[in-house]
DNA sequence: GCAAAAGTGTTCATATTACACCCATGT
DNA sequence: ACATGGGTGTAATATGAACACTTTTGC
């Protein structure tokens, strides 16, 4: 049955932010990219590389524009969760959506605004608690399209094992987990080795 | 360094809606909960028994408020994707939060809003493509807190059986499931049985 | 020739699959 | 006594874990 009475509610209005998590490993060491902030509030504190949803704008877009700004690339990222506490953000209420990206440390230049996930600089409003959301949906939901992204397009098979090592924090053994990713098809052989390093050159894999 | 300039850049202003997908299992069908819109836009349609939060609120808050307005009860969800689609709902921009939940259909009493999901009425909004999500990610990621709602506190072992069977949309040799729940120690046996059926009454199990 | 990382096989234990009949209850 | 779903064991196969030495390159 329709209400007849038309309760006034007052419902919450928000800007809606997107706080994108990128990872990359370099050093043997997980690394999240932030900035610093220039203005209050928390001005000084570190921050993540997001910003507002522009009018017309999908969360996807707004991400990719926002990436585009500091790496000049596309990057696939996923949501993994939207923060909603309504004082999050001080200057008025935002709901933060979110995402996951992982890059290769290969297409990185300049390594100034990477952090150590072990040694994380204060952060603005609730950034840590997203830094720490993404990190541990990384580590239970490791999975070939993020690893893609984390790898070069070719790569030696030790440097994957690495990278699942330092992601999940526990070791593997080298043989069987040459033969599982082998076995399983993850990877493939190609014909390209390593070039002037001072040991064996490996063999370069790529995924399937 | 900062910018001297103060670009007036103007960002999105939404609403933020939560949007629960809730599923059951009646008849050894997958179904899910809908209500009717009663007022335009879409009026007569299907839609999500969601709604917009309240300043002060977080999506959880405001999704355990629209659930005990319908079930009388608190309903574990988990979140699964942010909707921002710019004109996704015609009378102003809203962001949908999406969310999951799984309930005993023991505990409902009258099956009237409940649809089979291979048999959906017309929806309102962009609520198929929210409860396709919705259905993919129960199918992929089916795991113990899920289906720990959607049985009773204590059910035969083959109830499990066939919800996983509906879930996922393939068969499992009874045999060989029920060894694995036992030795894995999802389920334990109790010391009730089944009453009033006529068959063999089955033993009652638990989750661990 | 030595330092440094790449690469390789076998054995054993565990987990998964396939498969068909008897059991307990209500009617 | 029959209809209905509940409940059980074994053998074959596949998967995962443990384990140590040789190879190739640069210096």
């Amino acid at each position: 049955m329709p209400r007849t009475t038309t309760a006034a509610k007052t419902y919450a209005s928000a800007r809606i932010a997107i706080d994108p998590v990128i990872f990359t490993i370099h050093d043997h060491r997980l690394k999240v990219f932030l900035r610093q902030r220039e203005r209050e509030p928390f001005k000084g504190h570190f921050e993540l590389p997001g910003g507002l949803l522009l009018p017309g704008e999908t969360a996807e877009e707004t991400m990719q524009r926002k990436l585009r700004s500091v790496f000049n690339a596309t990057i696939s990222c996923m949501q993994i969760y939207t923060f909603t506490t309504p004082d999050r953000d001080p200057r008025g209420r935002t709901v933060s959506i979110s995402t996951l990206a992982l890059i290769s440390s290969t297409t990185i230049l300049d390594f100034s605004g990477w952090h150590d996930i072990r040694k994380l600089p204060d952060l603005a409003f609730d950034h840590l608690d997203i830094i720490s959301y993404a990190r541990n949906y990384l580590r239970e939901h490791i999975q070939q399209e993020l690893l893609q992204n984390i790898l070069p397009k070719r790569f030696p098979l030790n440097l994957l094992q690495t990278t699942f090592e330092i992601i999940e924090q526990k070791r593997y053994d080298n043989r069987n987990f040459r033969k599982r990713m082998i076995i399983s098809e993850t990877v493939a052989e190609t014909k390209e080795h390593e070039r002037q390093v001072s040991h064996r050159p490996a063999v370069l894999y790529r995924f399937v």
